[in-house]
DNA sequence: TGACATTAGTTCTAACAAGAACTAAATTGG
DNA sequence: CCAATTTAGTTCTTGTTAGAACTAATGTCA
């Protein structure tokens, strides 16, 4: 019989988990001179021949009017380009730049290895876990989204 | 032996759990006329005599030139005041004013509300699992972090 | 007590975020 | 085939974010 205000703390630890996530990847990021959106979508557009900005927004769950800004930043440093799509007039196909893959050649590999130092020594098991108890939680969470 | 990109799913897991329940959450605060770090201060200030903004962006995870910012747009509508602390002139004590106070009792619960309905049917022993692989998860990441 | 460091809060800059309004290019239905 | 709708992307507004530089008040300690 659990009571009302019982889901408190575990919004609380969810909460809690991912900022420590988020504040342990993007200092990495950054000091690898990107922001997290900006990384985001070199790691997304990397090993591709590119994508159309709406692929790239779903993928990345950045909203479109953001994504011009962050795709314009990103091309003015000369990292990703708009090239007309083929057969559809409105759309454009997003894709690195020579500069681009090598920045993703660079930036990529590097923070896997950063990333990874936090699970040296986590058995597949507790991944296993952690994968389980994420999931449902976010079932949970979604069920009444739709 | 886990190989070394065991933890991209852990990782994908948690982000995505995470933009679940922002969504979920965020979606109600902003149909209740706030911005979600705006709820944040007015649940954090509602109970209270009021705190330093250093103590409120402690609580909040706001830093300190965000809060103004937040602070004042909350103070220009009238819902919250600063006022002199006793003994300390740098410091400022941020409070509900009687508006604030009101929002806040309208607010806050049917933000529980709005949240338990998810929850529904929940046993304690599923929160008890969520929370103790969300602290664990939390560990390993902030281990890094130091 | 007086130079020095610390702490509290504001201001500034560059960037992200959501959503609404807008333009242009398909697509669809009669 | 053409008017109406849909889709893709940009632009605009308001607000959040991190971090650095700044001001003012407080604490420290020789």
């Amino acid at each position: 019989m659990p009571r009302s205000t019982d889901f408190l703390p575990t919004i609380q630890a969810l909460t809690q988990c991912y900022q420590a996530f988020e504040a342990y990847s993007a200092k990495h990021v950054r000091e690898l001179g990107l922001t997290p959106p900006q990384f985001d979508i070199i790691a997304t557009l990397g090993n591709t021949a590119g994508m159309t900005a709406t692929e790239l927004g779903e993928k990345t769950l950045i909203t479109k009017g953001t994504l011009t800004g962050v795709v314009d930043r990103l091309s003015a440093r000369g990292w990703v380009k708009r090239v007309a799509h083929a057969s559809d007039g409105r759309c454009q196909i997003i894709q690195l730049t020579q500069a681009g893959e090598a920045l993703f050649a660079k930036v990529f590999p590097a923070h896997l290895v950063h990333m990874h130092t936090c699970f040296a020594g986590v058995t597949a098991t507790e991944h296993a876990n952690w994968q389980m108890a994420l999931r449902s939680l976010e079932q949970i969470l979604r069920k009444e989204t739709i």
